[in-house]
DNA sequence: ATTATTAATCGTAATATTGCGATATAATAA
DNA sequence: TTATTATATCGCAATATTACGATTAATAAT
């Protein structure tokens, strides 16, 4: 045990799973924001900002990168991080349609 | 370690991080969008529809309680669980903001 | 009172996550 | 070549998560 029976729900119940769990810890939404309001990254700013050692935040990006939510094009030395729009849209679509099911008001309860 | 490190990120990130790991599970999802569909629920349901057991199904509902995205209310010998609208509504617009955030095109990748 | 029925809790095993120091890799600079 | 800088990866320890069988608690039915 341990893991998740992936098997019995749909692929889109995974596939939200997924890249919820890839931004459903404080230190990606930091950089996911931190992304975003410089509209480009470099990750050694991110180490500067945030008070998490360098192999940390490499790792978290790492996790970002895998679900494919962000992108990392080599710039030299440096490695310059960007939001991936096309899972950034999915993931704000599949999120509006799970909030859409919602009918407000209860029956019971 | 094994434990993330709250203190060093703001009370908002560290919320929307919970609520997000709350919900970022095929199984919460799917006990979710059975909620929302039915407009109310009971847990015994939700083990013939899931294919698994009692006990983890109990727990998954446990997680969402913890949260606050949902709520249940004993109704003779089963439970009735439901949405809390007011979490529900909180994690919308926190994650609205997030994706307000996005500004689409970026300068650098 | 006894016996279902329903859901919560306990205990446990397997696996995943978080975080970091140390080390490796890769590209530039001296 | 030899530093220097930036990021990735390895290995490890601590903790968390997932799943389930077994048990418990509480109500309802007989």
């Amino acid at each position: 045990m341990g893991t998740t029976k992936s098997e019995i729900f749909t692929d889109r119940q995974n596939e939200l799973a997924v890249l919820l769990k890839a931004i459903a810890h404080p230190a990606r939404i930091a950089i996911l924001q931190h992304i975003m309001a410089a509209n480009a990254c470099i990750c050694g700013d991110l180490v500067d900002e945030l008070g998490l050692a360098q192999a940390t935040i490499s790792q978290h990006l790492k996790e970002l990168k895998n679900a494919g939510i962000i992108q990392g094009t080599i710039e030299g030395v440096k490695v310059c991080y960007c939001i991936e729009p096309k899972t950034w849209k999915l993931l704000q679509t599949q999120l509006a349609d799970l909030f859409g099911a919602y009918q407000g008001q209860n029956t019971c309860c």
